[in-house]
DNA sequence: ACTGATAATGCGAACGTTCGCACGAACGTT
DNA sequence: AACGTTCGTGCGAACGTTCGCATTATCAGT
C-alpha cells in the first residue's frame, strides 16, 4: 500500500502554508508566479492527489450516486444493462462524480431501508432509478424525504420528479404500422398485465396504428402475460387456434424473449415465420438478430438515456437548474427491420433496413 | 433534502458528551445502564447515523470497492454480467462494503489512470478486476503500487496475486467427452488466437480429452479468430468444405456467439445441428437454450465466483487473511446437456439434463 | 479515615480538506 | 509624510467521527 501524501507535505516542500497551496491549487487565490511555480513542482514530484474523503467530508458532498437494479432471472438476461451502466459511468466521471451500486432486495422494506442507509450515511448526493412502476415505493420514499434523484421510466402522473423515458408506445406504433404496411391486417398482441406502466405505454401505440388504419383488435387478439418465452409460446399457439377467420397473420410482441417463444410456436405448428406469420420483438435483445430467421425489433437509445439521467441529476445537485418542471423527457426508440416480419407479399425477404425515428 | 443528524445532536437530547454517544454507540465502553438506554433512545428519535465520510476520513478507509469491466459490443451482450455484479453487491453489502464502478477506458493509459486516480484519492480500499490477460497492465500496475485487489480470472502464472477462475479447460474437456460419448471421432474446435489466455486454458480440456481417446486433431480442425458470430459462421462453413475423411461431425466453440454463428453456417448447408453435426457453446447464455435446437452449453458458477472474490478482497483489507500464497482459486463449471449435441445414433433427441461438476 | 482500584464519563486531538478573515509589505495617492 | 489599496500569504476554524488519556465519582480493603 503506497504512502499517502497530504497538503501538509506539498506545503513543506515548497515553503508555504498547506492552505497556501490547497488555494493555488483550487485556483482561489494569486500568488507570486516564483510560489505558484514551486508549488505545482512539489506537487508533481510527490503526485499529490486531495483526498476525496477530507474533500467531501468539508464540502458536505459525497460526489457519489447510488444506483440499484433489479436483477433480470438467469435464463433472460437484461440486454442493455452493460451499456446503460457504461453510459452512466463515463457521464458521471467526466464531472468527476463516481456510482456506487448496492444490491436489489426484493422485500419493499428491505429495499427502502437501502435506500435510507445510503442518504443518511451521506454515502450518496442522489440516487437514479429504473425499471419505476406505478406507486413505485422508492419515488414515494424520496418524494418525501425530499432527496435528489432521477428516473429511467415513468411513474402516475401526478407523481412529479425528473425522469427520463422511451416512447414505447411510439416504438409499438412503428411495429404495428410497419406490419399493416406489409399487408396484414389481423395483428395481435403479446403483452404484460394490465398493472404494467411500461407495458400499457407501449400497447397505446398498437392501438393507435390499429384504429388510424379502421381495424378494432377483438379481445382475443390480446394476449397478457409475463415476459417470458414460455409465456410467448403458449399465447401464440391459442392464436394459431383461433378460427380461421379471426386468426392473425401477424403478432407484435412487448418483449424479445416473448417475440422468441411466438416465433418458436409458429415454427412448431408447421408454419414459416417471416413468410405465413410475421413476429416482432421489443429491446433489440443482441442475440436477436442471429436467430432463424432474425428478428425484427424495438430498439432503444440506451446510451443516450443514461448519458442525460447523469446530467440531469448533476445539474439539479449542483443546482444550476433547480426547479424546474418536472416533465418526463421522452426519447424516442427505433425499429430494426429483418426477416421475421416480412410477407410473402412484400417480396422483400433478406433485406435488412433500419427505420429511424423521426 | 432532509436535514442531518450528528453526534452532537444525539449527545445534547440525552444529556452527554458527544464522544461518550460515539462509544456507547460502537460498544467501545460500558456506561450506566440507565445512560444507555437514554442513548439509545435519543439515536432512535432522531434517528441517527454516523456519517460515512467523517467515518472514512478519521478511519483512513473507504469501506468501498472499486470495479470496472470491459463493456460488450452492443450485439454481443455479456451473459454472465448482471449476475456477477449483483453477487458481488450483496456479499459486499453484507460487510458494510459498496461497490464504486467506474468506466472502462480502451486506452490502457487512461485506464491506469483512472485506478490511479481511485487509489491516491483514497476513494477505494481496493480493486475487484475481470477478464484479466497475460501481462495485464492493471495487475502489473498495482502489483508495483502494492494496492490490494482481486482477480476473477488469471495471468502469467509467475505473476501471484490472489484470484479466482474457471477452470475452462475441464469446462471443455467435460463438452468434448459428451460428444466422444455420443460416437463423435472428428470434433473440431472453433477457438481464440494463440494470446488469448482464457482461451489456452479452455483448448487444454480440448487437448486432454482427444488424447486421452488416442485421437490427435489436425491442424485444419483448430479453427482461431475473434469470439463472435461472424467467426463462428465463416470457420464452420471452412470445416463443412474440408474433404470428406476428414470433415469434422462435431464442433466444440468456446463461446456461445461463435456456436450460434456455426448452427447457422450447418443449417445454411443443409444440415443438421444436433442430427449430422454436434454443437456446444459456452457460458451458458440466457437465450441460447430458446434456439433452434436449444444449444448445449457449459455454465459457470457466477454468483459463487462473485461471493468469493468478495470476501477474499475483503479478508485481505481488514488483514484476517494477510500473507498467505495466492494461489488461484479454480471452480468448476458444469456442462449443461441440450438438443444441440445430440446424434441419431445416440437415441435420445429432446431429452435435456444437467452433467454435473464432480 | 486513608489508599487504591474500578467504573462512568468528559476532554482534546486528529484524520485532510476548504473557507473566511487577518496581516504585513509594497505601492500609489493626497 | 501620512494614508488607503492592492497583493501575497498565513492563521484559525470547521466538517463529523474515533481514540487515548484524564478526570471524577464510587466503593472495597486496610
Amino acid at each position: 500500500m503506497p504512502r499517502r501524501v497530504t497538503l501538509k507535505e506539498v506545503a513543506t516542500r515548497s515553503g508555504v502554508s498547506y492552505q497556501t497551496v490547497s488555494k493555488v491549487i483550487n485556483g482561489q487565490v494569486r500568488v507570486a508566479a516564483e510560489t505558484e511555480e514551486r508549488i505545482w513542482q512539489a506537487v508533481r514530484e510527490l503526485n499529490y492527489r486531495p483526498n476525496y474523503t477530507a474533500r467531501s467530508l468539508r464540502a458536505q458532498r459525497s460526489f457519489t450516486i447510488g444506483y440499484s437494479w433489479r436483477p433480470s432471472p438467469p435464463e433472460q438476461a437484461n440486454p442493455i444493462l452493460d451499456t446503460f451502466l457504461q453510459s452512466m459511468f463515463h457521464a458521471a466521471e467526466q464531472r468527476g462524480y463516481y456510482l456506487l451500486c448496492f444490491p436489489y432486495h426484493s422485500d419493499t422494506q428491505r429495499q427502502i431501508e437501502s435506500y435510507r442507509e445510503l442518504m443518511d450515511t451521506r454515502r450518496v448526493d442522489g440516487f437514479v432509478l429504473s425499471g419505476v412502476e406505478y406507486n413505485d415505493p422508492r419515488v414515494l420514499f424520496l418524494l418525501e424525504q425530499k432527496f435528489p434523484f432521477v428516473a429511467f421510466g415513468r411513474s402516475n402522473p401526478e407523481l412529479r420528479f425528473p425522469s427520463i423515458d422511451v416512447d414505447g408506445g411510439h416504438g409499438l406504433r412503428l411495429a404495428t404500422e410497419h406490419l399493416l404496411a406489409q399487408g396484414h391486417r389481423r395483428i395481435a398482441a403479446l403483452a404484460w398485465p394490465e398493472d404494467s406502466r411500461v407495458g400499457n405505454n407501449r400497447m397505446e401505440g398498437y392501438f393507435t396504428a390499429l384504429h388510424a388504419a379502421g381495424i378494432t383488435p377483438p379481445a382475443e387478439w390480446i394476449q397478457r402475460g409475463e415476459g417470458r418465452f414460455a409465456f410467448g409460446y403458449q399465447a401464440a399457439t391459442r392464436l394459431l387456434q383461433l378460427p380461421e377467420s379471426m386468426r392473425p397473420t401477424a403478432m407484435v410482441c412487448l418483449n424479445d424473449y416473448m417475440a422468441v417463444g411466438a416465433v418458436k410456436a409458429v415454427q412448431d405448428a408447421g408454419l414459416m415465420v417471416g413468410r405465413q406469420i410475421a413476429v416482432t420483438g421489443f429491446d433489440d435483445t443482441p442475440i436477436a438478430q442471429y436467430l432463424t430467421p432474425p428478428l425484427t425489433s424495438v430498439r432503444q437509445p440506451v446510451w443516450e438515456i443514461g448519458e442525460r439521467l447523469i446530467a440531469l441529476l448533476l445539474n439539479i445537485l449542483e443546482a444550476k437548474n433547480l426547479a424546474t418542471d418536472y416533465e418526463t423527457i421522452l426519447v424516442q426508440p427505433e425499429l430494426v427491420i429483418r426477416a421475421s416480419s416480412q410477407t410473402l407479399e412484400s417480396g422483400v425477404f433478406a433485406r435488412k433496413e433500419v427505420m429511424s425515428n423521426p
